[in-house]
DNA sequence: ATACCTATCGAACGTTCGTTCAGTTTATAA
DNA sequence: TTATAAACTGAACGAACGTTCGATAGGTAT
């Protein structure tokens, strides 16, 4: 998981040590405290600076916060993450590599129908986004956040999967002869609708995953089916 | 235009000076600086903010840069704003008041037709939109950095414009029968593909605001009106 | 001249920030 | 038991933060 990225920037002083997370990934926790944190403790630190994250901004989020919320000394974050921007850095790859993964494995298994793949990645992102509504917060808010090394990786991953959802459409375009679709315009208005919900939804008012990407995925194709034909209505 | 709200929070320890922003606005420019800046130096501080806030985010950015850009000294910037939160407030409110003002102006001498006068407001939050993309960046991606009493007002003008747009939907929903229509949905799916812009337009590539409001109109009213009566397809 | 505002600024205040370091404890291996 | 490395921490570092204060000009009114 760990690319050569990873400990490419930032201080790390200390060239000895290899990768703790690595380290802490293969099977030996090794030391003493409680059971529950045993297991994976950068997972646990990852998942408490996601909601610091969520709640504050990565600017307003001070590591001292990260540290408390996680139950570790301000001092200890360190020997897991070289700086608070990596922590930023790792949430946003580990959320969109496991997006992209579960929209490119629901495809595989897919029927060739260019909409109901299109219906499909729809599907799955929405409901990625109410199952982890914090790391996609993350996601959607602090696109900008990062700087010159990390940003670049975390941007390639974005464009990967901006692309996969482009090229259905384009399928799409293609079989039914849609010549007057904007495609580029019409995705990122479908990625404006869905990105855009971490600012309004509400469970208790607002229908669950399905039904919510049911309903927008009705409002994009009949959107793009009846309009990027003729100009007339219905 | 500054209300009760605008000098009660915040330290503001010399009750004996009126608002100096109220000073400034009136006819007297008073002093020596150069010609340019005399009219309105609250204007020129809210403009260097709006570009700072934008490029650096509102946490992210500091008292600092904002005095540096507008060529004002840093406590020079107290003497017009209260506390850096105010400067957030103060940009805001002006920008919302402006697009809303905006938008109920076209729509007094527009036509009654509500699917028109959605088109009205659609072209108008776009047209504002790419005429003023700092402000509106700093709209779209600032909208929960305000705290208590500020907050309040800003949020009241948000859901006042939103209910606008919702009602010009409730009318189009009863003119045409659409039983199925989930308003709230659709209207927060359209402001989705609106203020999501902000994170992809390029004026090189992508069409100008009229083409631009036209294709998105068409994909939502194609949308909304084929997908909320029966499922069927075209 | 005197008094009084408006507009402005340099310098500093106290606080919080991200990060570091020297040191301690704990678990494993010899 | 002793040596070694991993896991962890209290205390501090320098820098940057938002904000305040005392002082200083210039303009206007008396």
């Amino acid at each position: 998981m760990a690319t050569a990225l990873q400990r490419r920037p930032g201080p790390v002083n200390k060239p000895s040590a290899a990768s703790p997370s690595a380290a802490l990934r293969a099977g030996k926790p090794a030391a003493n405290p409680s059971p529950p944190l045993r297991a994976s403790k950068l997972d646990h630190i990852l998942a408490c600076a996601t909601r610091v994250f969520c709640e504050k901004g990565y600017e307003g989020a001070s590591i001292r916060d990260i540290a408390r919320r996680s139950r570790v000394s301000l001092a200890g974050l360190y020997y897991y993450v070289a700086s608070k921007e990596e922590l930023l850095y790792l949430i946003q790859k580990h959320s969109f590599t496991t997006l992209r993964a579960r929209a490119e494995e629901q495809l595989v298994s897919a029927p060739g129908n260019p909409e109901a793949r299109l219906r499909l990645f729809i599907g799955n992102h929405l409901s990625f986004f109410l199952q982890h509504p914090e790391a996609m917060k993350v996601l959607s808010h602090e696109s900008e956040s990062l700087t010159a090394p990390y940003a670049q990786e975390v941007t390639e991953l974005k464009r990967s999967y901006y692309r996969l959802c482009r090229n259905l459409l384009e399928e799409l375009k293609r079989e039914k002869g849609l010549k007057a679709l904007n495609t580029r315009l019409a995705v990122l208005s479908l990625f404006g609708m869905m990105n855009w919900i971490y600012t309004w939804y509400n469970p208790k008012v607002d229908p669950e995953a399905d039904a919510l990407a049911a309903q927008m995925a009705r409002l994009f194709f009949e959107g793009v089916l009846a309009a990027a034909n003729g100009r007339g209505r219905k």
